[in-house]
DNA sequence: TTTACGGCTAGGT
DNA sequence: AACCTAGCCGTAA
């Protein structure tokens, strides 16, 4: 059991539409290394494979992403999640919690 | 062992 | 609201 694993999963409890953050995830795994979340997300060996773009910042600007920004943006709007002046609209509607 | 560095965050200007 | 700063915690080198 590691974290990228661990990571995998959590993403994949993510619902359609809607959006986690990195800090909220960190938290979910036990940890309050939140900035290690991004590393993980960066080293994910398949971007496409997992819904890595829907993870933000606690802010519900969007951080970043191995593919471009514009890509995430892309993504998310695939996943009904909209992007204006690279936040998330009605972040805190579309923010999942995991507790 | 120490250093540098992240897809960050919270707090202050 | 936008920008700056100092913490944050594991890795990798």
């Amino acid at each position: 059991m590691n974290y990228q694993h661990n990571l995998q999963r959590l993403l994949l409890k993510i619902p359609h539409g809607k959006v986690s953050t990195y800090r909220e995830i960190a938290h979910a795994m036990g940890m309050c290394a939140y900035r290690f979340v991004g590393q993980l997300l960066h080293k994910n060996p398949h971007p496409d494979k997992f819904p890595c773009y829907k993870v933000v910042q606690s802010d519900g600007k969007l951080g970043g992403f191995a593919l471009g920004d514009a890509e995430k943006i892309r993504r998310l709007k695939a996943d009904g999640v909209s992007v204006k002046n690279g936040k998330v609209v009605d972040f805190t509607h579309k923010f999942h919690r995991f507790s």
